[in-house]
DNA sequence: GAGGAGACCATTTTT
DNA sequence: TGGTCTCCTC
């Protein structure tokens, strides 16, 4: 073996080293919480390359996130250089659009079909629902759509899940099934269940296409296998050849997606299904303190339906566990921050070594407040998503009609934006029109523009006008790069200057955002030149998902929901909102399978902590900004036994009155331990770091006038700390005093104490 | 057909 | 609480 192989083997473990170099034919590898499983994947496929001489071509890894895809394929070519080209490594659907591009035929579709994502497929929904004469009350429309998706996911035939349908819409949820399927087909899209399941269908019923796809792929790997639903195992099935060669890693423990029709039985039944496969354990976790896998353990053991098993560490005990009862979310939000600023402050952690974990997106907002106060930097993945917001759904609406002129939703949605008098009895004419002649939605619109059809003159002249604009913007984009098209027809459109018009605040806020896209795009054709296609740029946004986003270089506090934490780490995480109906959520209550679930949510959470982790939960909270309610602790709250755990104090004096109905409120459980200072019970895992820069803080003197991006003017009361820790206390005049890290706070100089004084 | 006022509903998680 | 939908008026 030579060097290269020596280095792909270097600092493995045993457990590590067999499963890289394990022989041909199926593999299954369970992979616990940071037991390096990206690293035996990674090292696998160069080991398949370097030392058995596998063509990268012949690989076919998938991952579920775009950023799993990318971090394999760099870890990869760091190790091999430029012999790893040829590789394919993606997402499911990812992987399923390369195929259906060059197939697009025969599955009825055109190389550039749009991909219709959740928002697309109910704009559409709706429209039949109309047609089918299906009420909304009796049948939501998201509803449908998720109906849909599980047959979907099953590779089921939508029909067959009529029964799930209210009784007395069957035979219309039928007919509403195979609507829905032409409209998709005709509009030249697919939506994300499609992805897989036509795929499937093609490789199905084209024997010579999978056997293309068979003889060329003699090696494939699949991570997260415990997340893999019913058609991604039927798809690996069909592209899975004679060799067998399938090498497959998860956790069943960390399977937190069966709402998404992940079936945990993939990987449990993976033996049964190969007799012959190699079966591999990865029991050691490298990335939590020894006291923080005791408390992952002491959680999932209480699943039942789990292979068991526990991990060890070779890592320290380390801090304990942390756990905060406040008194509602305000006081949780604010723990939140505090602690952060501690971490930063005294812990010497950076801002982006923290995380907040929570269950729901909607609880971001009020963390988000508080730690504004404190000026640290954070992101919040997830949530409201830039490519959701209106105008930049409505810039991509456009540019999908220059892609594909058979796109019925992105013409809806365009066609009147900005107001163009052109309106839903217009719009419906021009749908009709093009079933009807069977053309695309655009030529409809050019030839009902040009007299055919029955529309009155203003309406006609106003729809030649626009077809004429998309005419003329298509031509152009075969000429430009996607960022100059993007900025052209959105001027063309009238779209800047209608928004430039508006005397409205939140549409400059809209001019930004679509500046926002069109740096975007820029960035997207420096990353990828010739390839840089406008086609492929809607492919990779609409294929885009919240971790995508996370970028570990911003050095933020990251935020972000327990799904999307998996596959991450952090040396410090805060996890909120431990309350039973939260984590557990209400809507899980109704199976054992799904309050399992959240159990290995929770899981999930804990096992991204390096050093140090919090927990909190609030004794009353309010929902939807109603009342505050009542709140009981989440029975995971009492899963982690005692001696891992501190309970800590509220972070405001005088609240023994409160902790004493607290207590009568969290009825069940072990008794709250007696309140001690926060700066004693933090044992000094993390070096202090004092020897900072100073060259990037302002120059405050004590009682100089000073400006804060959030609080407005104050005076400086009090300077403490130097380098990056230094802090200022300052009395601001409308929100009393407070204590910042200057280094964050973005303090800005106003006046030098005389002046006021 | 546009725009505004008010009703109404929502929160699980997302490729 | 806030974002979306519906209805009403112009």
């Amino acid at each position: 073996m030579g060097d290269v192989g020596e280095l792909i083997l270097q600092n493995l473990n045993p457990a590590q080293r067999e499963a890289v170099t394990a022989p041909d034919g199926p593999l299954l590898v369970f992979a616990g919480a940071g037991s390096g499983k990206t690293r035996v994947l990674t090292r696998r496929i160069a080991y398949l390359i370097a030392v058995r001489d596998v063509h990268p071509s012949e690989i076919l890894a998938v991952t579920f996130t775009n950023k799993a895809a990318d971090v394999m394929r760099g870890r990869v070519e760091e190790l091999l250089g430029r012999h790893a080209m040829g590789m394919w490594i993606h997402t499911f659907h990812g992987a399923c659009v390369r195929i259906l591009r060059s197939h697009a035929e025969r599955v009825g579709r055109k190389p550039g079909f749009s991909i219709y994502d959740e928002a697309d497929q109910q704009t559409l929904l709706k429209e039949l629902f109309g047609v089918c004469e299906i009420d909304t009350d009796v049948f939501a429309v998201r509803q449908a759509a998720y109906l849909f998706d599980q047959a979907k996911n099953e590779a089921a035939d939508p029909a067959t899940l009529a029964s799930h349908a209210p009784p007395s819409l069957r035979e219309k949820y039928v007919h509403l099934c195979q609507l829905y399927a032409t409209r998709v087909r005709e509009a030249n899209a697919f939506d994300f269940g499609d992805l897989i399941v036509e795929t499937l269908r093609l490789l199905r019923e084209n024997p010579e296409v999978r056997d293309g796809y068979r003889g060329r792929f003699r090696h494939l790997l699949v991570d997260e296998f415990q997340d893999t639903n019913r058609a991604q195992d039927l798809l690996i099935d069909e592209l899975l050849g004679a060799h067998r060669n399938l090498m497959v890693v998860g956790d069943d423990d960390q399977s937190i997606y069966r709402w998404r029709g992940a079936r945990i039985q993939n990987i449990l039944d993976f033996e049964k299904k190969f007799p012959e496969a190699k079966v591999i354990v990865l029991g050691t976790n490298y990335r939590s303190t020894s006291r923080i896998l005791q408390a992952a353990d002491a959680v999932i053991k209480q699943n039942r339906g789990r292979k068991p098993k526990t991990l060890d560490t070779p890592n320290p005990e380390g801090a304990a566990i942390q756990r905060f009862v406040a008194d509602d979310e305000y006081d949780e939000a604010r723990f939140v921050a505090r602690t952060a600023q501690e971490l930063v402050t005294r812990r010497g952690l950076r801002p982006g070594d923290i995380a907040v974990f929570y269950r729901t997106n909607a609880q971001s907002r009020m963390i988000e407040e508080k730690l504004l106060e404190t000026g640290l930097p954070y992101v919040v993945i997830g949530g409201t998503r830039f490519y959701d917001r209106k105008e930049v759904k409505d810039a991509l609406g456009y540019l999908r009609l220059l892609i594909n002129p058979n796109d019925g939703v992105a013409l809806g949605r365009v066609i009147n934006v900005p107001a163009r008098n052109i309106g839903p009895r217009t719009v419906e004419r021009i749908a009709a029109f093009a079933q009807e002649k069977a053309c695309d939605v655009v030529a409809a619109c050019r030839r009902v523009g040009a007299g055919e059809g029955e529309l009155p003159t203003g309406a006609r002249g106003r729809v030649a006008a626009f077809a004429q604009l998309i005419d003329r913007a298509t031509t152009f984009a075969q000429e430009h790069k996607p960022s100059v098209t993007a900025g052209y027809v959105l001027r063309e459109a009238g779209y800047i200057a209608a928004l430039e018009a508006s005397k409205k605040v939140e549409d400059k806020t809209r001019l930004e955002n679509l500046a926002e896209l069109l740096k975007a795009i820029e960035d997207f054709e420096d990353e990828n030149e010739d390839e840089a296609t406008l086609s492929l740029f809607l492919e990779r946004v609409s294929l885009l998902s919240d971790p995508d986003l996370y970028d570990e270089r911003a050095n933020a506090i990251s935020l972000m929901t327990l799904h999307a934490a998996k596959g991450l780490e952090f040396p410090a995480v805060i996890m909120i909102g431990l309350e039973d109906g939260l984590l557990p959520h209400s809507r899980s209550k109704e199976s054992p399978a799904e309050f399992e679930e959240e159990r290995r949510l929770c899981y999930v959470g804990i096992t991204r902590t390096k050093e140090r982790l919090f927990l909190t939960a609030a004794a009353m909270r309010r929902s939807f900004g109603g009342v505050p309610m009542p709140t009981r602790l989440s029975p995971f709250w009492f899963d982690l036994p005692p001696q891992l755990v501190e309970d800590i104090g509220s972070t405001r004096p005088n609240v023994s009155a409160f902790t004493t109905t607290r207590s009568t409120a969290f009825s069940s459980g072990p008794t709250t331990r007696l309140i001690r200072p926060r700066e004693e019970t933090i044992d000094p895992l993390f070096d202090y770091d004092e020897s900072q820069d100073p060259a990037d803080q302002p120059k405050l003197e004590l009682l100089c006038r000073v400006r804060h991006p959030h609080f407005g003017p104050g005076v400086v009361t009090h300077l403490a700390g130097s380098g990056q820790l230094a802090r200022a206390t300052v009395r601001f005049d409308k929100f009393g005093e407070k204590t910042l890290i200057l280094k964050y706070a973005n303090l800005q100089y106003v006046a030098p104490p005389s002046e006021h004084l």
